[in-house]
DNA sequence: AAAGTTTGCAACCGCGTCTTC
DNA sequence: CGAAGACGCGGTTGCAAACTT
């Protein structure tokens, strides 16, 4: 049986948005807060498919979201995220709260994968009798998921038990569900609109019991962030922005640094004080599986994970035979 | 300067999962 | 408990801008 479409084809635009349909969206979202995306295109008179609507709001209008020039610490997030994840955009998202899994797709897709691949290749020549890809693929992805899954549980406890600064939990999102503040939005083609809706909404950030405070948080962050206008920032300090043609030591620096077993969660925590767990919280209840291994197994998996930088080659088949035993059955 | 090519990104599509009844 | 609807995710596409020849 077929699902129906999401909505009507017939009479539903599609295309790029207009200044105008986002002003009418973010007005509505002002007003009613965002979901019930179903009902957005019949009470807002918009055109659009729910999900587009949804899908324009998440990725580029919503309040919070900081948009290209990625740093040199999110593309080593994002990479190392990816590794551990695999292709799983949304919950390596929602370790960058201010980044969209659109957002970091995209970035995967046109400039980290080029890279890493480049990297690889020239690495291939220097370790190929060593672990390589083909080993790495062997551990499977899911057992990645598995054991950083684990590890974030670990992680997020920790941050829960400890709260030493309890303003470190503030969340980005305020408790009403959505967005309580707008930042100014980065040059582009399309920054003048957006800055117009960013205006439009002054009168809902102040609304917001938490707007004088993040907004004032993002505005710093964006004046740092835009203030070139162009992608070339988004590469910044990455070691191989400069040089297409060949692997630099500073490529090799980078990459290493990627499979250091001291680049865990906890240093990824340290980035930003806005970057915190909530959103990884969800990530395991997402999953909604039981921690696999919440008991003596853990501790293999673990010790895996947090060798698999420097020493994990000798011990990888054995450890991923216990772990497979181990939770197989959890699946 | 024009044509061709490449790159980057916004948006769409289809499927899986969750929620509601 | 199952069906239907709604939502969310990841892969893919299309187009405009940037770059190269």
């Amino acid at each position: 049986m077929g699902r129906p479409p999401c909505c009507d084809k017939i009479g539903v635009k599609k295309g790029p948005w207009t200044p105008e349909e986002d002003i009418i969206l973010v007005s509505y979202i002002q007003e009613h807060g965002p979901g019930n995306w179903r009902s957005v295109p019949t009470n807002t008179g918009l055109l659009r498919c729910s999900k587009s609507c949804r899908l324009r709001w998440t990725n580029y209008l919503r309040p919070g979201i900081k948009r290209g020039n990625f740093t040199d610490h999110e593309e080593k997030m994002i990479i190392h995220l990816q590794a551990l994840l695999g292709n799983r955009w949304a919950a390596i998202a929602s370790y960058l709260p201010q980044r969209t899994d659109n957002d970091i797709k995209n970035y995967w897709n046109t400039h980290l994968k080029k890279k890493l691949k480049k990297l690889q290749t020239g690495l291939d020549g220097n370790i190929r009798d060593g672990f390589s890809g083909s080993q790495q693929i062997s551990k499977g992805q899911w057992e990645r998921r598995l054991q950083t899954d684990i590890h974030m549980a670990r992680q997020a406890l920790c941050e829960a038990l400890s709260l030493e600064n309890p303003d470190n939990l503030t969340d980005l999102k305020p408790s009403n569900g959505y967005y309580s503040y707008m930042r100014p939005t980065q040059t582009s083609t399309y920054a003048s609109s957006t800055e117009n809706i960013s205006r439009l909404l002054q009168g809902w950030m102040k609304n917001s019991p938490k707007s004088s405070k993040t907004t004032s948080e993002i505005t710093s962050q964006n004046s740092s962030n835009n203030l070139n206008g162009t992608d070339s920032a988004s590469s910044q300090g990455t070691p191989s922005a400069t040089n297409n043609d060949s692997i630099s030591a500073d490529d090799l620096e980078f990459l290493f640094n990627l499979e250091s077993p001291t680049c865990d969660v906890s240093q990824f925590m340290s980035l930003d004080d806005t970057v915190k767990f909530p959103q990884e919280i969800s990530l395991f209840q997402d999953e909604s599986k039981p921690f696999p291994g919440s008991d003596a197994p853990l501790s293999l998996l673990e010790k895996w994970l947090l060798d698999e930088g420097s020493s994990a080659q000798g011990h990888e088949e054995d450890l991923i035979e216990t772990s497979l035993g181990d939770t197989g059955e959890l699946f």
